[in-house]
DNA sequence: GGATCCGTTGTAGCT
DNA sequence: AAGCTACAACGGATC
């Protein structure tokens, strides 16, 4: 008899599964046990553990694939937590008797890489112990593949990336290229093995009560995006399948004012991140769907496109695989180092909690708490403000914040942002353009409505001030500051830094560093 | 080999 | 109100 015990990680979903393809249908596989293993600390470590919504998205994610095994496939998941080798061992051993053959997802973030290595260790563990890897598929391209071609060199833009991937996909007849079909939820006849029971796992309602405890102000427990493949699945109908205009119009940087939601919570882009960032949802799927939408008419293109945005995702993950240090700014040859302030707690604090006195800065650091999610563009208007922009702090103290509080957080591509957004990487924007924390009417941007009900959503105590101010409130009369009910200072912050003048210092202080 | 072009998405101030 | 211009000006690829 051999048990295959499925290694869940980085594909949290049924469909385009390659290692729980391989257990339904392997000859030499009897019995399957599908298991997850939250790493030490990710639960139970208290403040520094993962945000709220990160982890009840875990939480519902791992609910979701458990109904899902037990509904299509007649199997359940088995939760652990801890050091994973210690985990591990402890299942492989407690089934003895059997043969045993640990299936894990392959990919090439480095805290899977590494727990791979680990692996190796253990092949003198026992004669009937052995390994198999499949790709995680967390990517269209074999980062591996391609990082370790002959000719391989780091990709700095667009161009490079259509240049790699017209190399690694053959171009079908309609000029799209050949990602590869997603895999179908496989059919299984196995049954679940029942030899784990030596090793304590926990339930899903353990998972609900911790989750309880450490976030006590959470305890209603409103979270906007919910996590599974179930909600993967319906988001990608809801947002791409059944809207083809939206698909075929897509241009990243218009999105930001066009949400035709009521919900200010709501994004404007398709949402899906955080369910790419968990394997709920495939990015080979994603990229299909949007690919039947293009062949219904006209479309935008990269890097505007969604297929564009797609392939930035690959060319982050390229350079997180080929880059040293990418998580640094010390050894990373793609960072410059920059004379930065001194860790400011203060300064940090304000930006973090949405106090900076800066409305449409702290109105989304408060939409990042309370939901996980931001767009993009904001993004680079929150990074740009913290560090090259108006606080002149390091951008890995802002990278360390969206680590733990972004639903969709993924290592590859919050680094990568970063190192964008703070000018410090050879493929940045140009260090000159800094963001305007006040992006009214006569902001490229041209959002002022919308933001201004943004704002008056996220930062209701600025719910009655006029459109003209309601960027820089402190800028309002004080018979203004009256009748809105809300006087700046005492109501709502007054600005942290003169952004103005910031600017200025700043600009000059940045070329100084990039000279040296 | 020197000139030119280009880079996912800027800002401020003027008309 | 949309559109223009000046700003500041890197570094790698391409011609």
């Amino acid at each position: 008899m051999t048990v295959a015990v499925l290694w869940f990680r980085k594909s949290l979903r049924l469909h385009d599964n390659e290692a729980l393809t391989w257990a339904c249908s392997s000859d030499e596989v009897d019995s399957i046990l599908p298991i997850y293993i939250f790493d030490e600390g990710e639960i139970d470590g208290g403040g520094e553990a993962l945000g709220f919504n990160r982890i009840k998205f875990t939480e519902q994610a791992l609910k979701d694939l458990d109904s899902g095994l037990r509904k299509e496939l007649g199997i359940c998941l088995k939760i652990f937590s801890g050091d994973y080798q210690e985990v591990l061992k402890k299942i492989v051993t407690g089934i003895g008797g059997e043969r045993v053959c640990l299936a894990y997802e392959y990919c090439s973030e480095p805290r899977i890489r590494d727990a791979e290595d680990a692996l190796k260790d253990w092949f003198g563990i026992s004669e009937s112990f052995r390994t198999i890897s499949f790709p995680a598929r967390h990517t269209l391209l074999d980062i591996e593949e391609v990082v370790g071609s002959k000719d391989y060199k780091k990709p700095n833009s667009m161009k490079d990336m259509e240049r790699i991937f017209r190399r690694h996909f053959d171009v079908n007849s309609m000029g799209f290229y050949e990602v590869g079909d997603p895999l179908p939820v496989p059919n299984n006849s196995k049954p679940l093995t029942d030899a784990y029971s030596s090793v304590n796992c926990l339930e899903i309602s353990d998972l609900e009560r911790i989750i309880m405890e450490t976030y006590p102000e959470r305890s209603d427990n409103t979270q906007y995006f919910p996590g599974g493949e179930t909600e993967a699945l319906e988001r990608l109908r809801n947002k791409v399948t059944d809207r083809r205009q939206f698909v075929n119009e897509f241009r990243k940087p218009n999105t930001i004012s066009t949400n035709s939601e009521d919900d200010p919570r709501e994004p404007s882009t398709t949402g899906l991140s955080a369910y790419l960032s968990s394997g709920c949802l495939s990015i080979r799927m994603l990229w299909r769907e949007c690919e039947s939408s293009y062949l219904s008419g006209s479309h935008t293109k990269p890097p505007e496109s969604l297929h564009g945005q797609m392939m930035f995702r690959e060319m982050f993950y390229l350079l997180s695989r080929s880059v040293e240090n990418w998580d640094s700014d010390v050894g990373n040859d793609s960072c410059i180092e920059v004379a930065w302030d001194d860790f400011d707690r203060e300064k940090i604090m304000a930006w973090e909690t949405g106090s900076t006195g800066y409305p449409y800065i702290d109105a989304m650091m408060r939409q990042l708490d309370e939901t996980g999610w931001m767009h993009h563009l904001g993004r680079h208007a929150v990074s740009c403000f913290l560090t090259r922009g108006q606080l002149w702090q390091n951008w890995t103290h802002g990278r360390d914040v969206f680590e733990r509080k972004l639903v969709d957080s993924d290592w590859a591509l919050n680094n990568g942002n970063w190192l964008w957004l703070a000018g410090v990487a050879p493929f940045s924007m140009p260090y000159y353009r800094i963001y305007n924390p006040c992006p009214d009417s006569k902001s490229s941007l041209n959002v002022e409505t919308v933001n201004a009900e943004f704002i008056r959503y996220w930062v209701p105590e600025l719910r009655s001030f006029p459109s003209k101010y309601i960027f820089e409130p402190h800028l309002a009369p004080i018979s203004i500051q009256k009748s809105a009910g809300c006087m700046i200072g005492d109501d709502y912050p007054l600005p942290i830094v003169d952004r103005k003048q910031s600017r200025k210092e700043n600009l000059i202080r940045f070329k100084a560093s990039r000279e040296k």
